[in-house]
DNA sequence: GATGAATGAGGGTTCATTCAT
DNA sequence: GATGAATGAACCCTCATTCAT
């Protein structure tokens, strides 16, 4: 006897018994989901993150997505102040560690030259979310968040205007290490590094 | 037996036309779907930028498209191979303009300040560029090649360990520009390129 | 580890709230259901009703909906019921109120052109009653019941056979008049509902 | 190797070789989607007619909707264009077979009483126009063109005033038929129409 | 050579319904 | 008893791609 309304039907009687662990009451689960966003960001681009491929990565039910999140925009831009955090925290810390301007100066060549900021990883995100913002205003103020925290960072054992130089030239000189065949040496980091310092 | 309501229309997702002026024989088509590419990714995004809409934009047959190109890959790869040539040429002929260290300096100061070179587009451009290069290996040959140039531009007035540092410089400022709320001063650009420069 | 984006905010799809005043021990709680629902169909159609629509008109939570039904059909069922008791009764009534066989005349003309009975609202929630009938058995019984309280109400004033055919002419003029560009007048209105009583 | 573009693939290489019968260039597509529709609101209900569903009755894989139609909407307002032109056409036909004013008596009562015009299906898709309708203008238009085909097919026979009256009573005649437990003979429906005639 | 009608996989989203609380 | 967070099936629609012309 067919229903009047008859666009959707009930589920099929549960015939396979919780598939999976049933996760119902998963307060932590938001937040999965945006750190499975970015692992989908990070492996097929913005262009190619899609709710199903998040909702499977992050071991979600596909519907989860549109209940947790109103759409794919909010998930990335909160995917991305995630990661803007994460980062501008290691960033701060690493910082931190230095006991004088000279320790400093050291760990701003780390940051450029270890790859425990500028991993691929973390560049190609980046890259990612520059291009986004554009498009997503709510983003725009995510990076600038991301940029006073690392020049805050900086001002610990800088000048506010070197700050913001040497804040500049870790991303440039992060992007070109990236694409060149050659990259810069670190003594030709330090030394440049030097340069703007004094 | 026609209905009141309809008779035939076209096809819903038509818009394109062009119909009548039929553009058999045109040799330039390639590359007015390249540049049309750019537009639409200035516009949308890698994300955002099908097949139909490069089409609609170029004013070509939706069937152009795979005739023309393998798939969409092969477009960007393409489009962005001659954003790069365009870029790169403005970049050197900007360079060339200068006759002594002094004035390379102030064309240096130049391409980072005003927006000549480093304009909203071009730099939304570079992000979907870095981006897209990370996951397609023909791309990072057109990003050497760009950096190379550009750095063969600055080689002629710079010694080439400076060039190098002032092309990352030009990167890293140039982005910062277009996401801090209080860009630097030229003056304060200025100061920095003379730092790296002695 | 909060977002600088997002922190936590209830699912998007929530706009119901009612949040504070707890409405428990609520005994109209199915009537106030059972009109909304009518809103919603009025609204939206019966293809376009859904518990959540309904739970929102009748500002209950969506669990009310399954709590006190079995499904949608059993909501509309019991809401076109209830349509019927309404419209059937304010029909009776306007024919109680004539004390003779020409004011009963002069009602039958008021039923089909004064916007009282035949309101757009009501020929709409006919027309979706009527379809939906067609699939649930159990409305065939409602109509049925309303008829025959029309037909009991016109026998007030008029012969079985006559009651039987001036009910079908309502019926049929008021669904004209809804489509009329032109409309019948009320003096021609009368000259057929005579033609039919004597 | 990944495309960037990742969120369509092309179609698996064609493995099952032409499921069914292929049928590129199928001129009279729109049509045959265009009855199939009606099948399925017959069957389902507007609430109930889904693009799958059509397609699937129509025998046309699921993308052909909406490359055909705009959405459902226009599905259903052609559809039901459609079926006002095939009723309109047979109500006119049963008329204009009648060679005098008792056939043309004899006529209306046969469209009444016999399930010629009347069936239950025609019924039923009369009331999901008219529910439709309410909210689609231009079927509002359909309505209106259908009602003054069927006037057009009494004058042949009958003064314009009384094919308008006899127009109406066909209508809630038919309705009420639908109802009742026990409809009216014959001899009753005749016995109407020549009250209305004379 | 070039086109565009047609395809069907995959997209985002909405929904009735369940079930731990 | 009553709730609402969570589910996943089904929805409509867009897309790159194919192939008869």
């Amino acid at each position: 006897m067919p229903t009047a309304v008859g666009r959707f039907r009930p589920p099929a009687v549960r015939e396979i018994a919780l598939r999976g662990t049933r996760r119902r009451y998963d307060p932590e689960r938001r937040t999965r989901i945006l750190r499975a966003a970015l692992d989908v960001v990070a492996e097929h681009g913005v262009a190619g993150t899609t709710h199903r491929r998040v909702a499977a990565t992050a071991d979600v039910p596909l519907g989860s997505m549109t209940y947790h999140f109103t759409g794919m925009d909010e998930v990335l831009t909160e995917a991305f102040g995630l990661l803007a955090d994460r980062v501008a925290t290691r960033f701060t810390e690493r910082l931190a560690a230095a006991a004088n301007p000279d320790e400093a100066c050291e760990a701003v060549v780390d940051l450029i030259v270890d790859e425990s900021w500028a991993t691929p990883r973390n560049m190609l995100l980046s890259y990612e979310l520059y291009a986004f913002a554009v498009r997503n205003p709510p983003l725009r103020r995510v990076m600038q968040d991301w940029m006073e925290k690392s020049r805050a960072a900086l001002r610990q054992h800088f000048a506010p205007d070197t700050a913001k130089v040497l804040d500049a030239m870790i991303e440039g000189l992060s992007i070109h290490r990236s694409v060149d065949v050659e990259p810069m040496s670190r003594a030709e980091v330090r030394s440049v590094v030097e340069r703007l310092v004094h």
